[in-house]
DNA sequence: CGCCAGGCTTCTA
DNA sequence: TAGAAGCATGGC
């Protein structure tokens, strides 16, 4: 059920919605805590929201809620029915564990750019980067920074990059910038393609390997059954399936089940 | 100080 | 086709 109050949208009789999951779980690095909620800047927009017993309540108007947040928090989708392997009891654990979160659907060229610079890197790391890369070359935006344009930063000489300190990864963020902005790869587009298709064309990309592309395949271009495997999933996978995981057989639900056994390897240090 | 971080490219055998 | 080196930086 949906209210809409001034200023705010209030979700009631859901427990299927957790902010503080969703935005804990390392799938978007422009938001955090402040007064009890989570706040960050997304498509240009400032959002607060944060849950109250089974209410999740987002200080947004209903347009920018109908228009934006909505599918930015995969609101159309049931995620309670997803459909576990009855004997897979981890499984069960792991998504009962990170009940509540939420793929985002966040803007390609967003997903890609954060993720470019997310390769073998820490967390904390990766916020200040790309907070110094917005608050340099993002348009201002409700007392923040919008995530910066492709085109503003393919237009930057080659050392435009030198005071984010993005290390070894600054050329490839400006080569992906003047790839997007020329023309020559086209990121939406890539939501209609297959995923296999979609993966090809972002590992022409210099800079993205398969990890980089299935984070923007799930995060940025709608491709749920993208399975992204980093060093926790790795470790989770080993661990708990020695036989190997069969994420295919979830469909377009695996990216879903990467995102909780990532959530719990992480949340846990997989004491499972 | 040393180890490591949601990897990728390039070089080598 | 697999494995290792090198990469740039800073969190811990």
């Amino acid at each position: 059920m949906i209210d809409y109050n001034d200023g705010a949208v209030v979700l009631s009789g859901n427990d299927a919605f957790s902010p503080e999951r969703t935005f804990g779980c390392g799938q978007a690095f422009r938001f955090g805590e402040n007064e009890g909620c989570c706040e960050g800047i997304a498509f240009g927009k400032r959002l607060r929201v944060r849950s109250e017993g089974d209410r999740t309540i987002l200080s947004c108007s209903r347009e920018d809620f109908e228009s934006v947040w909505k599918d930015y928090f995969d609101l159309g989708r049931d995620y309670s029915a997803i459909n576990i392997d009855r004997d897979d009891a981890f499984l069960a654990k792991a998504a009962a564990f990170g009940r509540g979160i939420r793929i985002l659907r966040q803007q390609p060229w967003e997903a890609l750019c954060s993720f470019i610079i997310s390769q073998c890197n820490n967390i904390p790391r990766i916020k200040g980067i790309i907070a110094k890369l917005c608050g340099l070359y993002g348009e201002p935006a409700d007392g923040g920074f919008a995530f910066p344009t492709p085109e503003r930063i393919a237009a930057l000489p080659d050392d435009g990059l030198d005071a984010i300190r993005a290390g070894y990864r600054a050329p490839y963020i400006l080569g992906a910038a003047r790839a997007v902005a020329s023309g020559k790869l086209d990121l939406p587009a890539l939501t209609a393609l297959p995923t296999d298709d979609a993966r090809r064309v972002l590992l022409s990309v210099n800079g993205v390997g398969k990890k980089v592309a299935d984070c923007t395949l799930l995060y940025g271009l709608g491709h749920t059954d993208a399975f992204p495997v980093d060093v926790w999933m790795k470790r989770a996978l080993s661990e708990i399936y020695p036989g190997g995981f069969d994420e295919k057989r979830y469909g377009g639900d695996a990216g879903i089940i990467q995102q909780y056994i990532f959530y719990y390897a992480r949340e846990t240090k997989l004491n499972v």
